[in-house]
DNA sequence: ATTAAGATTGGCT
DNA sequence: GCCAATCTTAATA
């Protein structure tokens, strides 16, 4: 791509807010919730990384719940660790960590500060900053809809790595969380499966319908199961 | 100190 | 559909 296509969208100026809906910060009392609570009502929650250089906007399309000790498919299984440590934390703070010693995924720590939760992002669809996402992800990128569709895509396209690690995302300015007053929640049908790759948790974790998305998005990671269309989300295990 | 496994992705058969 | 990449974490010795 030229350079001045490469800079088009990413005008200084230009996306000074990064949007041009009607947004406001997050509710941190919207967070301190269940993580399957909180990760259906992050679904169309716009998340804004800025740096020197960019803005990007994205909304999030898909989420997964992760609890606390309890839930053998969650990181917090092991307790509170130096890794773990934000998802122990106060709500609405980010929890960033490495997967396969590759790939950074993102979560929004959840449930009150004390007790472990966090809302871990599948996907999102890329709002503004497109070039720059692109820059981040590479000949791999894809089409412009779909930047973001995957958790680590997401980090890739919004240059998420563990420096961002514990911070609040209702406050620091590199990595904030708005709600869309025109889209308060996903106004579509919203889908529920199982979570992605946690089979090593055994069935009664696994089988839970933790695996929130929008159904009418094409940035999704991955299809659902035909069964999870429901309007209303209505069982929470499946199969 | 050692080691097995992982909340994924992209490329290849 | 299969598989390698790559390194941190947490459990075990």
């Amino acid at each position: 791509m030229t350079a001045a296509a490469s800079h088009a969208d990413d005008t200084p100026g230009k996306y000074s807010t990064g949007l041009d809906g009607d947004y406001r910060p997050l509710d941190r009392a919207e967070l301190a919730v269940d993580a399957a609570t909180a990760a259906r009502a992050l679904l169309g929650a716009i998340i804004v990384r800025a740096d020197g250089h960019c803005r990007r906007a994205a909304r999030i399309v898909e989420t997964e719940a992760y609890a606390g000790p309890e839930d053998r498919a969650s990181h917090a299984r092991a307790g509170r660790t130096a890794r773990t440590a934000a998802m122990f934390g106060p709500p609405g703070h980010a929890y960033v960590y490495l997967v396969y010693g590759i790939h950074h995924c993102l979560n929004v720590v959840c449930d009150v500060d004390g007790r472990a939760g966090a809302v871990l992002v599948r996907a999102a669809e890329p709002l503004a900053g497109l070039a720059c996402m692109r820059a981040r992800r590479g000949a791999a990128g894809g089409t412009d809809e779909r930047l973001a569709a995957g958790p680590a895509r997401t980090c890739q396209a919004l240059d998420v790595d563990r420096e961002l690690d514990g911070i609040d995302l209702l406050t620091d300015p590199r990595l904030q969380l708005l709600r869309d007053r025109d889209w308060p929640s996903p106004t579509g049908m919203i889908l529920r499966g199982p979570r992605i790759g946690v089979t090593y948790a055994g069935p009664d974790w696994a089988s839970l319908a933790w695996r929130f998305g929008v159904a009418d998005s094409p940035a999704l990671s991955r299809p659902f199961p035909v069964e999870s269309r429901a309007a209303t989300p209505s069982s929470e295990r499946l199969a």
